[in-house]
RNA sequence: GGGCGAAUAGCUCAGUUGGCUAGAGCACCUGCCUUACAAGCAGGGGGUCACAGGUUCAAGUCCUGUUUCGCCCACCA
């Protein structure tokens, strides 16, 4: 069968995922006479689609847990969903609006019917992407957070944490979205600056002697202003302190109290203080028992508390309250102020912080072993400077609010009794109050943070609570890839959780990729409309080549552009590889290797040269990926395939592939180039799956597929320096040879003769492997010869040790010959002065480590041997 | 306000224990349909490695400062 000159994907991506799902490659039972590397999959949420974020993250952590399970390790890649509470909630809630109905008109169960519904619908379509995507999950593992096992595993550390006393239910101001009309956490909300105004408002003392302005950005929130602070040491304002205000508007008296938090140079130096609306005012009215009084409702509305503008949405009732205070002499100045606003992180309403009855989980006792692991190094940042970012965020941890006003999602696991009042936290649902055994109960009607759940992921994926063998087995897992953004949501509260329920940490090392951008270093975003999907790239180039364009260039930590430029190099590169494996087919279609044949068959320069690079590539890529430098182990394959194979190896092979030079020859050309793609291959194909595998296929191979195929690991019998320095000294010439040709424009297809003239020591190399001379550079002859006189009328390249002739009649132009070689002589003497006086620093030899100063001074015979060899010729040509 | 990152060829970026004669891809120029590949082959041009100091025998690489971008965190109303 003749294959395609192009590759296509397609025939081949399909068929060879069914294969490797049929043989159950990707499927791993623990196995404890092997080590471990288990992997688990960042969860996507099941929001909708996989975009080439998450492309980029699967394939660097397909590319791992290929290596590994190459290398004999029990490798295990668990896949799964997130339910992704609140993201999720709100696109069911859209679709419900197209509709035209709400939430509240299906109620809870019908709502969350239809959830589940689209839970089915994009979680089978995300499992679907993976696979098109070539990842080699263990899918008989996959795992759902609100699956019956992960949903164990959260209530009991609900109930465990509670009966610790690290959750704990009470009223504290947190960050409340109107529009989700739900809590958050801190870390949901988005702070972003905004252009907004500073008011100055005058607040009468009580006893009609003076009054007090104050500077805020949120006039509304006075409605609920329980006291005016002013620092303690503050000299304006000393004797004001305990004496009373009258709130204007509303005609409340409020003290007018000292706290060091408030900033004298700021604004009037005077601060309204609001407890039920602002964070540091809560603190505030906490220290200085204030009461609180709550203005804005759930729905972003004036509560009745407001009084007058009751019923007001909060901006509205600004504008009014504005336009009433200028009207009654209060508003002393506006003026623009540029301040940072939060933000629901999922809708991107304003929040509003409201004093509400919630859950919380304590973090200290819970972050302080978090930190110690982590300064231990027990988890590994890569690349470190990440450690510091997660350590600033947990050592100034606040409690963790983790009920959310939701339907979707964990629901909290307490009950209570409506008749004694008793609070029931239980593993298994109660029917009855535990205290007055009243059947009466009712079960909270909230739900967890989604965090919660992934926070359990990797030992609940496990099977926890249950103490599997795979637990014991897998447990801690061996990398975490994720991105940088969800360190805090996610990476920080899996290490607490997993030190706090496993007593260790949940991963040994966490690599942190980059966020991918557009061509012009934009963030891709549904509102830009400038995001590339990972499914289209995959339809109109094949998976291998989205993989090879996402991790090429790629490197820990920092952020990369993506654009079709780079899809194209890839998918060009599929191609030549292709192309390559095209060729070596035709070639060995009599072929089948008889155990290791290097002993016996007659290797040429070629053979050791390609043994001796494939060598070096194949250790440099697992060094780079030891080092999760997957780019550059990308890289390392690229040039060599590329560069070494194809542009030379493959060249050198033909005449030998086509029987010029004997049977016993073509056995060793035909060998070594099964030897070395079939192993290049196995290099590949954590990186490109696809393709690597079918052209191992159809070479002569031992095993089901590549996939369970060993890791290459050269003998050192490959090493062969020699070879390489003589291969380079021949490349050299060819390409010096191609360089004339190329400048006198020979035409490609005429045949010229050439001379060498070589030193003793270089007359071998030449002599035996001129041939390679004499078909790269298109010699009709090859003469070898000692240095001597120079033939009449020829183009010289002059190198060191060896002088080339090529005597082009009529199209050498002597001057211009004569320039190029001054030029390159002046080149080669500024060097040599360089290394001469590099080698005369007596600091220079005695300090730099020895091999340095061989180098030098090898090159200082090298250069003087070039020069000497230049002069000659100029000499020559000057006569 | 604190912290972090980046600055290298026209563009995008490599350059990981300091030893480079600074690389690649794309773009550009020249010539080629050479029986694996025109998604290709061969050749070529193009860089005072942001700036200023310092350490060192040696600095794109380490230190200090400056400039310009970018990101993260933060309760200054």
């Amino acid at each position: 069968m003749a294959l395609a000159k192009k590759y296509d994907p397609h025939a081949t991506e399909k068929k060879w995922y069914r294969y490797w799902l049929d043989g159950g490659f990707f499927h791993a039972e623990v196995d404890k006479t092997k080590e471990p590397f288990c992997i688990v999959i960042p969860p996507p949420n099941v929001t909708g689609q996989l975009h080439l974020g998450h492309a980029l993250d699967n394939t660097l952590q397909d590319i791992l847990i290929r290596w590994q399970r190459m290398k004999g390790k029990n490798a295990v890649w668990i896949p799964g969903t997130d339910h992704a509470g609140i993201a999720t909630q709100i696109k069911v809630e859209e679709e419900l609006a197209k509709e035209g109905k709400t939430r509240h008109d299906l109620g809870r169960e019908k709502f969350l019917e239809r959830v589940w519904e689209w839970k089915e619908r994009y979680g089978s379509r995300i499992i679907e992407q993976l696979q098109d995507l070539g990842a080699s999950c263990d899918w008989e593992r996959e795992r759902f957070t609100m699956d019956e096992g992960c949903s164990r595993a959260v209530r009991e550390v609900f109930v465990s944490l509670y009966e610790k006393g690290l959750i704990y239910q009470g009223n504290y101001i947190i960050n409340w979205c109107p529009r989700c009309q739900t809590a958050l956490s801190d870390i949901e909300v988005e702070h972003k600056d905004q252009e907004g105004k500073l008011w100055e408002i005058r607040y009468p003392l009580a006893d009609g002697s003076g009054e007090l302005v104050v500077a805020t950005t949120r006039p509304e929130t006075m409605l609920g202003d329980t006291a005016v602070a002013v620092h303690p040491d503050d000299e304006r304002y000393k004797d004001l302190v305990g004496r009373e205000l009258i709130l204007p508007m509303v005609g409340r008296r409020i003290p007018i109290i000292a706290d060091s938090y408030v900033d004298p140079s700021f604004g009037t130096g005077a601060v309204k203080v609001t407890p039920a609306h602002d964070p540091n005012d809560f603190a505030m009215g906490q220290r200085h028992s204030l009461p609180q009084v709550t203005v804005i409702g759930p729905d972003g509305k004036m509560s009745p508390e407001a009084g007058k503008y009751a019923g007001l949405d909060r901006y509205q009732c600004r504008k009014q309250l504005i336009s009433d205070l200028e009207k009654e002499g209060y508003l002393v100045s506006t003026k623009a102020h540029q301040h940072a606003v939060g933000s629901c992180s999922r809708c991107d309403t304003t929040v509003e912080p409201t004093v509400s009855k919630q859950w919380f989980v304590k973090m200290k006792p819970l972050a302080e072993p978090a930190i110690e692991a982590v300064k231990k190094g027990l988890v590994e940042f890569i690349p470190s400077r990440f450690a510091k970012l997660y350590l600033n965020w947990v050592e100034n941890v606040r409690d963790w609010c983790i009920s959310r006003q939701l339907w979707w999602g964990h629901r909290i696991p307490v009950w209570y009794c409506q008749d004694c009042g008793e609070v029931i936290v239980a593993r298994e649902d109660p029917t009855a109050c535990t205290k007055c055994s009243s059947g009466n109960i009712e079960q909270d009607p909230d739900v967890l943070d989604t965090w919660f759940s992934s926070a359990l992921w990797p030992f609940s994926t496990l099977g926890w609570p249950d103490q599997t063998q795979e637990l014991e087995h897998f447990y801690p897992t061996s990398v975490l890839v994720t991105g940088f953004d969800i360190i805090y949501f996610w990476v920080a509260r899996m290490i607490f959780m997993g030190l706090e329920f496993q007593k260790e940490v949940p991963f040994h090392k966490v690599y942190i990729h980059g966020l991918l951008r557009d061509a012009q270093g934009r963030k891709m975003s549904k509102s830009l409309g400038n995001g590339i999907d990972p499914s289209e790239v995959i339809e109109g180039y094949g998976a291998d080549t989205l993989r090879f364009s996402l991790v090429s260039g790629t490197a820990p930590g920092s952020d990369m552009r993506f654009y079709t430029e780079k899809i194209e190099g890839a998918r060009n590169f599929a191609n030549k590889i292709w192309n390559a494996a095209r060729f070596a087919l035709m070639n060995l279609e009599d072929f089948q290797p008889q155990g290791d044949e290097f002993a016996s068959l007659p290797l040429e320069l070629a053979d050791k040269w390609i043994l001796a690079r494939y060598r070096k590539a194949a250790l440099e890529v697992d060094r780079w990926l030891e080092r999760f430098e997957l780019g550059e182990a990308a890289r390392v394959l690229y040039d060599f395939i590329w560069s070494e194979f194809c542009d030379w190896y493959l060249e050198l092979a033909k005449p030998r592939l086509y029987g010029r030079k004997g049977e016993e020859a073509r056995r060793a050309a035909q060998y070594t180039l099964w030897y070395v793609l079939s192993r290049t291959m196995e290099l590949l194909h954590p990186f490109m799956p696809f393709i690597s595998e079918e052209i191992w296929q159809q070479l002569p191979h031992d095993g089901p597929s590549i996939v369970v195929a060993s890791w290459p690991a050269p003998p050192e019998s490959f090493a062969d320096e020699e070879a390489e320095e003589q291969f380079t000294i021949l490349m050299d010439s060819i390409r010096s040879i191609r360089n004339v040709r190329s400048e006198k424009q020979v035409p490609p297809g005429k045949k010229v003769p050439a001379i060498i003239q070589a030193e003793q020591q270089l007359q071998d190399l030449f002599g035996d492997w001129g041939q390679y001379i004499t078909e790269l550079a298109s010699l009709s002859e090859l003469e070898l010869t000692v240095p001597g006189a120079a033939p009449e009328k020829a183009e010289a390249i002059v190198a060191t040790g060896y002088t080339i002739y090529l005597p082009l009649a009529g199209l050498v132009d002597l001057e211009q010959e004569i320039a190029k070689l001054e030029k390159e002589l002046a080149g080669a003497r500024e060097q040599l002065g360089r290394v001469e006086n590099k080698l005369a620093n007596a600091d220079f030899v005695q300090k730099a480590p020895a091999h340095v100063v061989e180098r030098e001074q090898k090159r200082k015979q090298e250069l003087e041997a070039l020069i000497a060899n230049l002069e000659k010729r100029l000499h020559e040509l000057e006569d």
